[in-house]
DNA sequence: CTAGAAGTTGACATCGGTGTGAAGGGCAAG
DNA sequence: CTTGCCCTTCACACCGATGTCAACTTCTAG
């Protein structure tokens, strides 16, 4: 498929996908005249990439660890910790959110709540 | 206290306080010769603004909500409903963050983990 | 063939929070 | 008084992902 078709099925702009593709998370293959053609499986690395970029990883990062989601391979021990670090962080994240949640939370209970009791 | 003791006691940069109160999230009271003199309240304050921000609202959007939270006179209903969309906001975002921790594990559990016997 | 949709590259703009540096005023301790 | 640190305002820089515009080429439908 075509840039277009990726970008309609994906939600990703072709601006993004093109910059994905710029930074190493993506590749494409041209087609005769230049344009750039995508395997079905495309379609689940822009998810995947938007879903990292979402967790706050950065371009830089993830080009690190992409190699190695899509390739065994060639998953050095570094390579693994990396990932494993990155998920901690999200762990942390989520943690931090739940609190501020609760925080929120704190403030919305003082609130008067139509049609629920007060606790 | 001074502006120095707030930064050290909360670890927001005295930029950033300055930025804070310019965009009315928080206020001092000025001393004779204009140095910016805060409350013990303040540091609560300040670390309150900081989760927020990293928790994806915007300093627009805190300084529409922040005086609803400090003074629950001037809660309109349509505050509340804000807060609450904010929430849910966060909430969501958790949920995404979670799918991507499990996207990370799937991955992460393909790995030869030392030690750890394959589930 | 031809018009319009879709692709290409390249460059510049944007946004929000923060860093940073200049130029100067305030205040405590030696 | 002076030294040193903290404070003030103002202004410009940065980052990273994306928008947007321009100038061109390519594909596709009528």
């Amino acid at each position: 498929m075509r840039i277009g078709e990726l970008s309609a099925r994906t939600g990703a702009s072709t601006r993004s996908i093109r910059y994905y593709e710029e930074q190493g998370l993506l590749t494409s293959v041209r087609s005769g005249s230049g344009q750039r053609t995508y395997p079905e499986a495309a379609v689940e690395r822009v998810l995947l990439i938007r879903r990292l970029f979402d967790a706050g990883i950065s371009s830089r990062t993830m080009s690190d660890l992409l190699p190695c989601l899509s390739d065994p391979a060639i998953r050095t021990p570094w390579l693994t910790d990396r990932l494993r670090a990155e998920r901690e962080r999200i762990v942390a994240e989520i943690a931090e959110l739940t609190g501020t949640v609760a925080a929120l939370d704190a403030v919305i209970g003082d609130l008067a709540v139509p049609g629920t009791p007060p606790r």
